[in-house]
RNA sequence: GUUCCUGUAGCGUAAUCGGAUAACGCAAUCGCCUCCUAAGCGAUAGACUGUGAGUUCAAUUCUCAUCAGGAACGCCA
């Protein structure tokens, strides 16, 4: 709605500033000022023209304001303030039509076509099956997940994805640790060497090993049946903590998958055959340079392995494959380096390197007892998923996650995470959704929904209603920069103003009609709330 | 040394394509339940946006320099 009456304003702004000897093309967009006393929207294109048309912006606004057809475009009325600000007042009594909107769509209400129904794929997480999944990882799905259902509700055909490393070397460091921990288990002394994996967890799946098979592999080859045992059970844990945190995937996609299919040796070949690799020192390397990376890349290594990037180019080959209009991959910092090879890849293989965008989240520090604990899956030192989701739980935790931009450098205090959690902004959000649905528990007389509203003092619904009229712009700019923190933020933005209302006059009366026409609102308030939450991973409740 | 990220109130963050008096939460002070959930509301106080230049009618935002912190610079993954 509010779409329609912007479109129809800038439509009409251009109009004017044509007639008035504008011949080049300009973008006029509109801001939702800070002071609400500044307007429901405001444009600075009589700034933007004071070169243009060589005059003092404040003339050129009062002259564009006087060619300005109030009731036509739903305007209250038009002001010129500051040095040339445009502010526009809309039409409440008009606005108020969003609430039917809002209820006739439910759940719909801010979908877009935006995205055309594109293929995009999310690659996020994409933990090694070598023990389970940490704090960092949280970030990166509460991110990725985000992301994917903002993109969703805007349109495209969204596809999440984890990589597994399944086909490398650390795999065959898991095997060798986790049968180390099962030797351990029948009193044979053992030497971990400082590749090895020290974690918890490597000790559970040998005694679970032990528990099924006994002995058997103290006597037998046993190296298949560990790999396999270990992968398998580490990636059910890894789904499983991944789905109490809200984040499920379309695909789980393995490395070993891509040298079983030969896809690995396909690349490789295809990258010879057309020059782009060299010989020096005994290894093959990719001229990843000529794309603007700082150094050639080490295909196959002397000693005739591979390393990491080789497969990784075959798996985005991949992906270009199944018809994606889009990638991207969410990535730690760690990674950022990564980045240039990875276009150069995309490019060798026959994409557009602007096909893909890779989005960097920075490091997560973990603080306890007012010191950095360095965490790494080798040293087993690691605060897991599993752990936070229990002690903090997954909404408290999606919402601290993604409220941040992606570039905050986070320490999270472990004590203090604990301890605040009862003071996390969601509850905030929730509590809003929760009161309303009280105010329906408590009706004495069944609630009919209005369709107009006649008893009620709209003035004291403004804010309520310019803020849902924000919703569909919002997701739309969350979708776009990639930004779903926007999204906290509007829903937080959402209660307060519900929150405010809520305190400033009480909405149960005697009048029937007047109680009738407020819960309608609040209906839609309701529904607003529950699918901004929504697109964060996290739930409502009736009652708190 | 090179590359990436960050620096905003005591703390944690936000700020739309460069816009108006830099916003929100926590912590602090004061006030608000005979009444629909006080996990709430209202108010006060708190910032030379790390520093210095530049571009602009306008800079937290863009450019350069500089300082500080984090990360990466493998024939690891």
């Amino acid at each position: 709605m509010i779409e329609e009456i912007l479109k129809q304003l800038k439509d009409n702004l251009n109009k004017i500033i044509k007639e008035m000897g504008v011949t080049e093309d300009l973008d006029i967009f509109f801001d939702v000022p800070k002071d609400s006393s500044f307007g429901d929207y405001s444009t600075n294109i009589s700034m933007r023209l004071t070169k243009i048309l060589k005059k003092n912006p404040i003339l050129i606004a009062n002259e564009i304001k006087s060619k300005l057809d109030l009731t036509k475009n739903h305007l209250e009325k038009c002001e010129v303030a500051g040095q040339g600000f445009l502010n526009f007042f809309l039409d409440k009594k008009y606005l108020m039509q969003v609430v039917f909107q809002i209820l006739q769509e439910k759940e719909n209400y801010g979908s877009s076509n935006y995205g055309q129904n594109k293929k995009i794929n999310i690659e996020f997480v994409s933990a090694n099956p070598t023990g389970y999944l940490h704090i960092g990882h949280c970030r990166g799905a509460a991110y990725g997940d985000s992301l994917a259902r903002i993109y969703q509700k805007v349109g495209y055909n969204v596809s999440r994805e984890h990589y597994v490393n399944d086909g490398g070397n650390q795999i065959h460091h898991l095997t060798n640790s986790i049968y180390a921990r099962y030797q351990e288990l029948f009193g044979i002394e053992i030497t971990l060497d400082k590749e090895a994996y020290h974690g918890k967890e490597i000790i559970e799946i040998a005694k679970n090993i032990k528990d099924e098979v006994n002995d058997k592999y103290l006597h037998e080859e046993w190296y298949d049946y560990f790999c396999n045992y270990g992968v398998n059970y580490l990636l059910n844990g890894l789904k499983k903590d991944l789905k109490d945190f809200n984040v499920t995937f379309d695909t789980w996609f393995s490395e070993k998958s891509l040298y079983d299919s030969g896809a690995v040796k396909k690349t490789l070949e295809f990258l010879k055959e057309k020059g782009y690799t060299y010989e020096k020192d005994n290894a093959l390397w990719l001229k990843t340079t000529i794309y603007g990376d700082e150094k050639d890349r080490v295909l196959v290594k002397s000693d005739g392995t591979l390393t990491y990037f080789t497969p990784d180019i075959a798996y985005h080959a991949n992906k270009l494959s199944r018809g994606f209009a889009h990638l991207i991959d969410v990535l730690g910092a760690d990674h950022h380096g990564y980045i240039s090879r990875l276009k150069a890849a995309i490019a060798y293989v026959g994409g557009d390197p602007d096909l893909i965008d890779v989005e960097i989240l920075q490091m997560v520090r973990v603080i306890q007892n007012g010191e950095e604990i360095k965490m790494s899956k080798r040293s087993g030192k690691a605060i897991t998923m599993r752990d936070l989701i229990d002690e903090v739980g997954t909404d408290a935790l999606r919402f601290m996650f993604v409220s941040k931009s992606l570039s905050t450098h986070m320490d999270l205090d472990l004590d203090l995470a604990v301890k605040q959690s009862n003071e996390n902004p969601v509850y905030y959000v929730q509590y809003a959704y929760a009161r309303i649905a009280s105010l329906f528990r408590n009706l004495k007389q069944p609630f009919k929904q209005v369709n107009s509203f006649k008893h009620i003092d709209i003035n004291k619904f403004n804010r309520i209603i310019l803020t849902l009229l924000q919703y569909p712009q919002v997701i739309i700019e969350a979708a776009t920069k990639r930004i779903p923190h926007k999204v906290c933020q509007y829903a937080l933005n959402l209660a307060s103003v519900f929150h405010s209302y809520y305190n400033d006059e009480k909405i149960i009366t005697d009048n029937e009609e007047e109680v009738n026409e407020k819960l309608t609102i609040l209906k839609a308030v309701q529904i607003v709330i529950q699918d901004a939450l929504k697109l964060l991973g996290v739930g409502v409740k009736e009652e708190m």
